[in-house]
DNA sequence: TAGCGGTACTATGTGAGACAAGGTAGCGTC
DNA sequence: GACGCTACCTTGTCTCACATAGTACCGCTA
């Protein structure tokens, strides 16, 4: 019901900033999200790729191998607005469910 | 992530009032869960049964077969209460994230 | 210069949850 | 006796999240 919550939080990071997978994952985890794994959300960014929503591209690093750096396209703006459109949904019902009296 | 939030869903129905499949799923449906379908509420609900949160009974029913009737027992409140929580916590650093200014 | 730790990406396999689809059956009514 | 509602259960499938493991660049230091 609500899986790909993960895939929109990594939606909305990048859509904040030109950003990648190894940054996005230390957000994430900063932001409280704390057992999230490189493997997820490199997977996430894969089938983010190949769904068109984002653009890659390759940028040196002052340290380590170089970047891939994801930014959001207009298509991935639509289903990032979808996503919240969709998670306000059913948030706000569940809130209700939690906080009705029997 | 979130997974497992309609599990907490159905767990709260019957912590509210001890109620049977059919009944829950007409119950999500009117709440806004739109397209759960009884086939995803009696999986859920065996699988409580299974993990020994729930008990079960069988009850006759005024039109139709009789009724699976399930009361929420000790384990059930305890698995209800972290969900809560979980949910708490998730939901707020997701909507942090959602407001957050770049 | 070899090794270590941090940075950075990729591949692959697994498990569980949500869901679709389909089947069985009791009961009332037209 | 066919339809429609109530009520349950089973089986299969898809995808997300996650674990695991491997590759590789770079800077530091012992």
């Amino acid at each position: 019901m609500l899986k790909g919550t993960l895939e929109g939080c990594v939606l909305r990071i990048i859509d904040a900033e030109e950003t990648y997978g190894y940054a996005i994952t230390r957000r994430l985890n900063e932001l409280g999200f704390a057992d999230v794994t490189e493997g997820t959300v490199y997977t996430i960014l894969l089938r983010l790729e190949k769904r068109g929503l984002v653009d890659a591209s390759k940028r040196p690093s002052e340290q380590g191998p170089p970047r891939k750096c994801y930014a959001l396209n207009a298509a991935g703006r639509r289903e990032l607005a979808t996503f919240w459109a969709r998670w306000d949904y059913l948030s706000s019902r569940i809130n209700e469910l939690k906080e009705s009296r029997p």
